[in-house]
RNA sequence: GGCGCGGUAGCUCAAUUGGUUAGAGUCCCGGACUGUCGAUCCGGUGGUUGCGGGUUCGAGUCCCGUCCGCGUCGCCA
């Protein structure tokens, strides 16, 4: 060991013996006469002093040339600062190390992006992902690295004591249309044919119930080629699980626990169990999101039918029409938007589909007003408080449009006006379940229905017989499990009847020759005996992100990939020799 | 693919309505200093304002195109 401590674990025990410390340099305070640094690795910071007598001359001279990031060797006694000098900001503030021997282990260019950079200085995120090696040493990125191996221990922990078996999966694998886009993988000894690779480990771990496992788990990495978001990107890491013998909610049981247990350790929360459900319909009904945040209120206001007695056109039309006229109430909204902010509001739902915004105010006396209210009689808009719970300064804002459109729009503007009105903690963590997911989507373009999860989906017991009657209505073992308003994970029962998976793939429109051809060795398994099973897979990096309480999850990737898929530092994707194309038979067209 | 924000010294940022030689802090270089911890003080170097075109007497600023980053819609079973 080039080392005796580190720079994070000296303190007055150890005043007076000779250590060895190696590390960067994270400053230096140069006084002429004597030199302090501040030297850093990842356990601390502690100070090292080049000063006479403890220092010669001929060290001190060479301490001179030290610059930011080099890295060093030092060899000295602890000592007690002298009085007055402790630096509480400092675990190891109490003391110092007086350097006799320094040894310069390698220098560094002056860095682009510094490690100790106070927050408002921390460079563009360009820069940052370009010297990716200096943003990670970064105190806040390691911290954050830490935690992120922290919560995987702990949820490995967790598993191996429920016993569960940790079981690799392959990374090449056979692509299946439905769903994401692959990522291909050209096969060199089958020119012209691909792997994909996952987009989740779901067929493999269903064959593994099949297969007696019981109990499954694995770290998966997964990759989905679509376009990236502050909360998506191509590759990402799942914790994934599957069970045998289990019905919805013995997963959610065990997946509160971790929770739980998460909290705990990582937040010091007690979170009580079991924790909220919300049937999916419900939370589209009261939120107009799947995933709704919970931290604070402003639930939607179904008002269609009073909607429908207004001479209001925009009103009346949609709900003759079908539509839905829903509000939320924003709770002494009138201090937070003037006329001009309520057009900004009207602007931001325009992005949802929304045609527009109305609005009243609530006045003193309680009457609502607004340039819309000459189409309601006074007796209709006592009735559009009364529903809403209108209070004076509140601000009532309305949709109408398609149930969809309505609630795209009302959950963003939801979202908006919590954040913006300042409803909830940041800080503050709420977990919840949505469960009840439909089994299928209608799509409009396609004409026809698509799975809302996935194929394997196994729907409700008493909605069996809605398979073929009313599809729409079929609702599925499916379940989200939601943290302030972001879908951390999601999981279903599977079909394990080969003759419910066979309807389900009719239904989809997958026929028996596809389904033989994509998914017949599922099929085959499932005929063998297969157990009731069921899974769950949490996203690793967004329940990092949200304990960490960051708003990307770049920050909590060591190596992630920028909007366009690209890694700024390894220049990846790159463009490949012509002799690799050769051999894998891939002829390159660029348009 | 659409919409929006951003790109100015190595780094973080400023620059009035389009108007003098594009500034500040930090870093870097040189000097001073025996206790600092955002050290301090003195001096200095450092600019293709992302790139290309246009409008104008004059462009960091306005227009068009383009590249890069971020946010978002579509997309993401």
């Amino acid at each position: 060991m080039l080392r005796t401590h580190t720079c994070g674990e000296l303190d007055h025990k150890q005043i007076g013996k000779e250590v060895t410390l190696c590390g960067w340099v994270d400053s230096y305070r140069d006084h002429g006469g004597g030199l302090f640094v501040d030297l850093r690795d990842r356990y601390g910071i502690t100070q090292v002093v080049f000063n006479p007598p403890d220092t010669s001359s001929q060290v001190i001279e060479e301490s001179k040339l030290l610059r930011a990031e080099y890295v060093l060797q030092v060899t000295g006694r602890v000592a007690e600062r002298p009085a007055g000098m402790a630096n509480p900001k400092l675990a190891t503030g109490e003391i110092e190390l007086r350097v006799t021997r320094l040894i310069l282990l390698n220098k560094s260019l002056t860095p682009v992006v510094s490690p100790n950079a106070n927050s408002q200085d921390i460079p563009n995120e360009e820069l940052r992902l370009e010297y990716r090696f200096l943003d990670l040493r970064r105190p806040t990125m390691q911290r954050t690295l830490f935690l992120r191996d922290r919560i995987v221990k702990e949820m490995r922990d967790y598993f191996a004591e429920h016993g569960f078996i940790d079981v690799e999966t392959p990374v090449l694998g056979r692509s299946t249309p439905e769903g994401a886009r692959d990522y291909l993988v050209p096969s060199r000894v089958s020119p012209g044919s691909f792997y994909a690779l996952p987009q989740s480990p779901q067929l493999y771990k269903q064959i593994l119930m099949v297969a007696g496992y019981d109990r499954y788990v694995q770290v998966a990495r997964c990759f989905r080629d679509e376009d990236l978001r502050a909360d998506r990107q191509p590759e990402f890491t799942q914790l994934d699980l599957e069970m045998s013998f289990v019905d919805a909610e013995d997963v959610i049981h065990v997946i509160d626990g971790l929770v739980a247990r998460l909290a705990r350790q990582e937040l010091g929360l007690d979170v009580k169990l079991p924790l909220p459900q919300l049937t999916y319909d419900e939370a589209m009904e009261r939120y107009g999101h799947d995933a709704p945040d919970l931290r604070f209120g402003l639930e939607l206001v179904d008002c269609t039918d009073l909607a429908a007695r207004s001479d209001f056109r925009v009103f009346s039309s949609v709900a003759a029409g079908g539509g839905r006229v829903r509000a939320i109430n924003a709770k002494r909204g009138t201090e937070h938007y003037s006329r001009r902010g309520i057009d900004a509001l009207t602007d931001y739902v325009g992005q949802f589909g929304a045609k527009g915004l109305a609005w009243f105010r609530v006045e003193q006396d309680g009457t609502l007003n607004s340039t819309i209210a000459k189409n309601f009689s006074a007796d209709l808009l006592q009735e559009f408080a009364a529903r809403l719970h209108a209070e004076p300064g509140d601000l009532l804002l309305f949709v109408a449009d398609q149930w969809k459109v309505t609630c795209k729009a009302l959950h963003a503007l939801r979202t908006k006006l919590g954040a913006e009105m300042k409803l909830y903690d940041p800080q503050s963590m709420h977990f919840s379940w949505v469960v009840e997911f439909p089994m299928f989507d209608y799509d409009e373009e396609e004409q026809r229905w698509v799975a809302m999860h996935h194929p394997f989906t196994s729907p409700r017991d008493q909605d069996l017989k809605l398979l073929e009657a009313d599809p729409a209505r079929c609702r599925a073992k499916a379940y989200d499990l939601v943290i302030n308003g972001y879908e951390a994970g999601g999981g279903t029962i599977r079909i394990h009847d080969p003759h419910i998976q066979q309807k389900v793939f009719s239904l989809l429109g997958i026929d028996e020759k596809v389904a033989e051809e994509r998914f017949g060795f599922l099929l085959r398994a499932l005929s063998y005996g297969a157990p009731p099973h069921g899974g769950i897979a949490l996203g690793i990096d967004r329940v990092v992100m949200l304990f960490g309480g960051m708003d990307n999850i770049r920050d909590c990737i060591a190596f992630p990939k920028t909007q366009r898929a690209t890694d700024m530092m390894t220049g990846a994707p790159s463009l490949v020799e012509l002799k690799q194309l050769r051999e894998l038979g891939i002829k390159v067209v660029v348009d």
